[in-house]
DNA sequence: TTGAAAGCGCTAACAG
DNA sequence: CTGTTAGCGCTTTCAA
């Protein structure tokens, strides 16, 4: 800890009491324009910087919001932190990013020590269905992005049916007939909108759907690239355009696809979802829909900003808009 | 700030004074077996966690440690914080993850409001030659990992060199006669070992070193696949191996020797450095080097948390192995 | 417009 | 082995 000066010796030097200079400092009313400048230069010239920990002790405030991520290695969610370090860079709130891992144990641990902290607000990023642990044992605000939990009072997230709609609008227009949709197994909100967008889509050009052009699959690189091959070897590729619910997939997936000699996007077309970085890099470069990671983080600290100054709860679900970014996987032009 | 009891309502329940009660939290001498249960029952009972602002303002500690990264969307740097926070999650160290997205203002900012917290300790991920503001204001330990920067007392990073000798070695091997390097442009330790990695694995193999075996190629993307295509339509493809000092750039490479009809590794074989996930996405995938973040970061955590806790300043260099990652742009077995 | 003083929850020195 | 007490640096009430 610096051995930096205290109150007292500001004080002194300005020949005030302590409790002016806190006035001072804290921007509040009651002291002469001449006093201010006493203390303001007492502060400059001792390089004062008032103590945290008892500035935290004494209002019984953090200052500290928990931001919870599951994954900080995907860029999505990097993206989202960094913006929300953006937005809270010149407040004077500090965040404590705890990466999960996807691991509920770790998330546990991770609760726990926040909780020790006090921290004033809770930003879960795309977490788990029921944040177990925190509801239950402090009432803090919690402002949730991505995916929808259970009882959530504030969500913020992308419009992922328009998405799904935008995606599967695209390769409607590139003229394709059948449109399968290669999706995340679990029944997450996230995922489930994009699927909505993709039936909208299609019952819009009046496109029926079956069961057969819904394919279950991990969402990863790996799983998508073995699901596509395996599909193609047992049915053939009965499908000219695919909408996959993640970058991740749709890659596998175009991997996939080009293993077995077939054309993208001349024997099929490929729309990913999160225009994460390597969906430019790839070869083609994928058509994808972009989430607004600066917005959503924006509106989340805002809001929870809110909620935490003003002590009222928020309740609100804000929809971020998203945008179709078309490249090589489905037009040619 | 949640409504939770404080020492004095333990002191009351388990019929003891507050200072019992600190020592028993606190683990350590003093008390009988007897008293000890009556207190940790109390505790248990009423749910009491300590006030850390309490704490951290009465022992002059803020148990904070500030991590400083240039861009937590790249995914070597994200791997990092993982590891850096799975060190310290069960330690009562908490973590400030601040991304400076390469920008010198947000990251003294940055560095301002860490000051502020009167963290004990920084760990600086890649940085700036010179950590100024820091040092200039405050005294506290400081671990860099990856670059070295001037004045640094403790560094802890890949052996870049061994990385360079890795990659160039397995060039030659595979039989490559003429093997340019592409590599960034700034004079970091990082990038000169590197290329004194593949001087020696020339040398070794008697490969003289010509000023036409050196290309300097920003280290994305973009700029790696123009530079490609420049230098063959210029000069031809009068190469057939290439080390990349990173992933991005020799992707940018494949994709444009790709792009311009030459085969990957059948007429240039590549070798990049990283080993981001990217690497094993692309087509063919790409060899590279590893480094080990869990290493890198046990390290760091180790010798800073002793630092803080000895205050006996560290002087210490660690060179954390690499790992040679053999795909399909250099071999084809 | 200003100052004196209480007290946030805790640790640690000292006394017993 | 245990308790009393001072005081960390600050904000805020109350009195002037």
């Amino acid at each position: 800890m610096s051995d930096s000066k205290s109150i007292f010796d500001i004080a002194k030097k300005a020949n005030v009491s302590i409790a002016t200079v806190s006035r001072v400092i804290n921007g509040q009313k009651g002291y002469s324009e001449k006093t201010k400048q006493k203390v303001m230069d007492a502060v400059k010239e001792c390089g004062y910087r008032p103590n945290a920990n008892a500035v935290r002790l004494r209002t019984c405030k953090s200052f500290c919001i928990g931001v919870l991520v599951p994954d900080i290695t995907n860029e999505f969610f990097a993206k989202i932190v960094r913006e929300l370090e953006n937005f809270f860079i010149g407040l004077k709130y500090t965040l404590i990013i705890c990466d999960s891992n996807e691991d509920i144990e770790k998330e546990n641990l991770q609760i726990n020590k926040l909780l020790n902290l006090d921290i004033d607000g809770i930003i879960y990023i795309s977490g788990q269905e029921q944040l177990g642990n925190i509801k239950k044992i402090s009432s803090i605000p919690v402002v949730y992005i991505d995916r929808r939990p259970q009882n959530a009072n504030v969500l913020i997230r992308s419009d992922n049916e328009r998405g799904g709609y935008l995606a599967v609008r695209e390769l409607i227009n590139d003229g394709c007939k059948k449109i399968i949709i290669a999706r995340d197994p679990r029944n997450v909100s996230t995922i489930i909108e994009r699927k909505n967008g993709y039936l909208r889509a299609l019952s819009e050009s009046a496109i029926p759907f079956n069961a057969d052009m819904e394919v279950i699959c991990r969402p990863d690189y790996d799983s998508a690239k073995k699901m596509i091959e395996n599909l193609i070897s047992e049915q053939g590729c009965y499908f000219d355009g695919i909408f996959c619910t993640c970058d991740m997939m749709a890659l596998g997936v175009l991997n996939g696809l080009t293993d077995m000699q077939y054309k993208v996007p001349e024997d099929v077309k490929i729309v990913g979802f999160d225009n994460i970085s390597i969906s430019k890099f790839c070869s083609p470069p994928m058509t994808t829909v972009s989430q607004d990671t600066k917005l959503i983080a924006q509106n989340a600290g805002r809001v929870l900003l809110k909620e935490i100054e003003t002590g009222v709860p928020a309740q609100t679900e804000i929809k971020i808009p998203v945008e179709l970014k078309v490249r090589k996987t489905t037009s040619k032009k």
